[in-house]
Order: structure tokens, then sequence, then C-alpha cells
DNA sequence: AAAATAGTGTCTGTCAGACAGTATTCT
DNA sequence: AGAATACTGTCTGACAGACACTATTTT
């Protein structure tokens, strides 16, 4: 085995590496149901000489500080809150990207969670850069602009993964403020599938699920008033034993 | 909103970070089918007073080579290749975990990979560190082994998610040599899930995906021959539209 | 012939999808 | 009353699980 012949990093008592270290960040694909649209939240990367990509639309995030985040879920949640003011939402990791070439300034890293959030939470950070921030339509702005870094491929494995998740989850519950209706929740899995789904199917799915806990009567503006439901435990989707069909 | 105060990763124009950066590593969870049950394959921590964990048993893994590995991928290809002789496998990352206390070194984040190789093309190193490289049952010793880093959790992680997606995926495909007749799948299945399955179900059920290939009579030691198979795609395992029953 | 393993056929319960019907509100 | 939306009931086809059966090999 020709292993042996390479080089072997070597590490002195002290913690100093002797060796190149690559940059570790961490990227959130920050999902959202905005307008019947499933939406993500994009920066602007700053303009500059040093910087990577000035100006063009990227994922939140940046490097792990290793003084202030503790674990990288604490970083991603960090930046979650940075761009959007919410502090509790489901977070998912996606998975990471690290290579030679996708950043210029080195071998780097990344860490990529997903988040899903209820646009009703969203509270969009004011003030200067506040043009920097914005929710792109992920069928119709996504694949036609292409991202800073390796973040258009990353984007891409994101919604894959979100769509093939929600066949079978009930992860489209953390895309909807409590309490909702079966209705409203049938609306977003409709949107985020982007197909309509049976009705009654819907129902008898959700409700065998059991993860549904009946909350109060929804009064909305018309109409016969729907069942509030919220969800038993907000730390986990459930899974359902099929796949929606079609 | 109080992230403004934090510090701020600073970037000169070359490349060269003037912020701590945490450490890069790639472990590897590494499964395979011996002698009936489901097995992972582990290494001895070197002993020496500036490792950490001496002599305790951990997973295949080490720090990314800037200079040697180009992609993360291939970084756990070589890891992969380097124990156990298997260049070509099954290799799915599992994710992240980094955090300033799992390595006393320092703030480190390791990104793991599961591998899934069937037996017969083992190949364990020869020589010195031979002892230091094992085998060990899943369900017999992993419990009761700790490991070290937090490589236990990790460890924990894997076999969940290797079990969970066995119930809708081809994944036991990857654990057997081709060509493999529909029996010896099945049994593999078993190994993993742990419990029998219906012979008639399973077999409709893999035809039915249409992810195998005929390929020759497989001509045993004993009794009919069954059918050998191999697969349409190594690259890519199968999705079942259900998970299997019970 | 018997044993062992490979492979098939048939029945049945479950459940998603389709769709028609009922219920409750507002105007 | 009619419109709109919430919700339920019924039928049907697809299919997994159970299990009995047939097929092909070795000894």
């Amino acid at each position: 085995m020709s292993a042996r012949k390479l080089p072997v990093n070597k590490f002195p008592k002290q913690g100093r590496a002797t060796f190149r270290l690559p940059f570790t960040t961490v990227d959130v694909v920050i999902f959202s149901v905005l307008e019947d649209a499933l939406c993500i939240l994009l920066v602007r990367r700053p303009s500059g000489d040093a910087e990577p990509y000035p100006g063009k639309w990227a994922l939140p995030g940046g490097f792990v500080n290793v003084d202030v985040d503790i674990t990288l879920e604490a970083c991603a949640t960090r930046k979650l809150a940075e761009k959007t003011g919410v502090s509790t939402s489901y977070l998912e990791q996606l998975g990471s990207w690290g290579g030679a070439d996708r950043d210029p300034r080195g071998w780097s890293a990344t860490h990529v969670y997903f988040a899903l959030i209820p646009a009703e939470h969203i509270q969009l950070e004011r003030g200067a850069n506040a043009a920097d921030v914005s929710w792109f339509d992920v069928d119709k702005f996504v694949n036609e602009t292409d991202l800073a870094f390796d973040h258009s491929s990353i984007l891409a494995t994101a919604v894959e993964r979100l769509r093939s998740k929600v066949e079978y989850t009930s992860l489209p519950a953390f895309l909807v403020p409590e309490p909702f209706s079966l209705p409203q929740l049938q609306r977003v899995y409709e949107i985020v599938l982007g197909r309509s789904i049976d009705k009654s199917g819907f129902r008898t799915r959700m409700l065998a699920a059991d993860f549904l806990v009946e909350d109060v009567y929804l009064d909305g503006t018309s109409n016969r008033p729907a069942m509030g439901y919220r969800l038993r435990d907000r730390s986990m989707p459930v899974l359902f034993p099929r796949n929606l069909g079609r």
C-alpha cells in the first residue's frame, strides 16, 4: 500500500499544529414558505478586494468562531438568529462539503445545516445591510441564480433532501406557525412538493401518525372553523411508514 | 441583536487567517458482515504522551492532509484504503461532529463517512500494527466498549442510520460480493436488522425494485443452485416506496 | 428416497387514492 | 338560500405478510 509513504501530520505536545489547517465554516439553508412558495434566505457577499465572490448571493454562514461557538450546531443556531431573529426552529444537519478548490482563500470545509421556520416568526435584520438579505423563491430564482462558492450545488442538495423527506415525514409542520389546521398543513405539503394531495388520505395519514395534539378551534375570517393542532414533540419530525403516492 | 458585538473573524489579503482555526479530521465507520454478524472496524489509538486517548479503540480516521486530500470524500476513501486495502466501496456521508470539547488538543470538527464492504474484499494491513486494527461485532462489543473521543456516540448514530435505511433501501447489497443470490442477500438483511424476513415478500420486493441484473447461476456446495445477481448501478442504493413491516 | 435449499402461488388484511357525501360557518 | 370551507364515509386496487406448495440439486 502506498499510503505509508504519505506525509504524516505531526503533533507537538502543546496543541498547536505544525501542519496547515483547513478553514472551517458553517452555512445554513433557511427554508420558509412565503406567499405560497417555498423560499430560502440568501445574503449578498460583501464587496472588497480581499473578499471572495464580492456582491454575489450566498447562503448565510461563515467561519466558526472558536471563542464563541461551542459546537457546530450552536454556530448554525447563531447564524440563523443573526439573519432572521429566529432563535428556535427545526435545524437538521445536511452534510459537509470540503476541498481544496471550493474557496479561493484555501482548503476549506463547510458544515451545512438546514432550518425550517414559519414565515410569521421571521424578523429580518433592520439597518444598513437589510438590502443584502433577501428571500428567493426556490423554483423561480434558484436555478437561474448562481451563488458564491459551491453554494448552488449545496442548495440543490438541500432542496432535494427537503422534498424527498417531505414524502415520508412531518417536516412541513415546522414551516407553519402553531396552532395550525390540517388544511393549512396540507397546503404547505402541496407547496413544497409542487403537486396536490388528496384531502381524505392526507387527514388519515396525519392523524394516524399521532404526532398532533388538538388545540383550539381556528376561527378564520370566514366559513367553518377548523380544528387547530400543535405538535406533540417539536424536537423531531415523525417518519411515516410509506411515501406519499404518485 | 447582540450578535453585532461578537468578535468578527478577520481576513487579511493573503489567505492566512488571523484567527484560530479548528482542527479538521475525517473518520470512517466501516461496516461489514463477518461470520453472520454486523461488524465494524476499529483501530487502537497510539500510545505516547502527546496522544489523546492512548491505547483506546477508535474509528479509523485522522487529520485532513491539505497537501494530499483534494476533497473530504477523497480523504475518507484514502483512510478506508489504508486500513482495509479496499479501494472501491459504498461510501456515504454520515454527518459531522464539531465542538470545543471533543478533542483535548482543541476545537475540532470531524467529517464522518460510513462505508459498506463485503468481507471477501478485505485485506487487513499486515505488519507491526496488525494487532491494532480489529473487527468488532456491533451487537456484542460495541455497547460495552467505550471508544476514544466522541466515537461511541458517532458509532451509535451510524448503526442507527444503517439499520433505519436498510428498512427501505438496497444498502445491504453493498455488503455482499457479486454475484449473489437472493437468499444470500436476504440473509444479510436479516443479520443487519436482527430479525427474520419472509422469503416470498422479500423476493417480490427486491425484484420489483428492478435494481438487480441476472448473472450466472451460483453452484454452491450443495443443493439447488440459485440465480446469481449483480447490481445494475453500484453508485447508488435503491429506495423502496415502503419500509419493511413489523 | 430423503434432505436441503431455491423458488412460486394463493389468500388475506391493511391502507392509500379517488371521490362523493355531510357539517358548519359566513354573507 | 347559497357559497365556501371543514370534515367523513365508502369503495377499490395495490401490495406486504403469512404460509403452503413446487422445483432442483446433492447424498
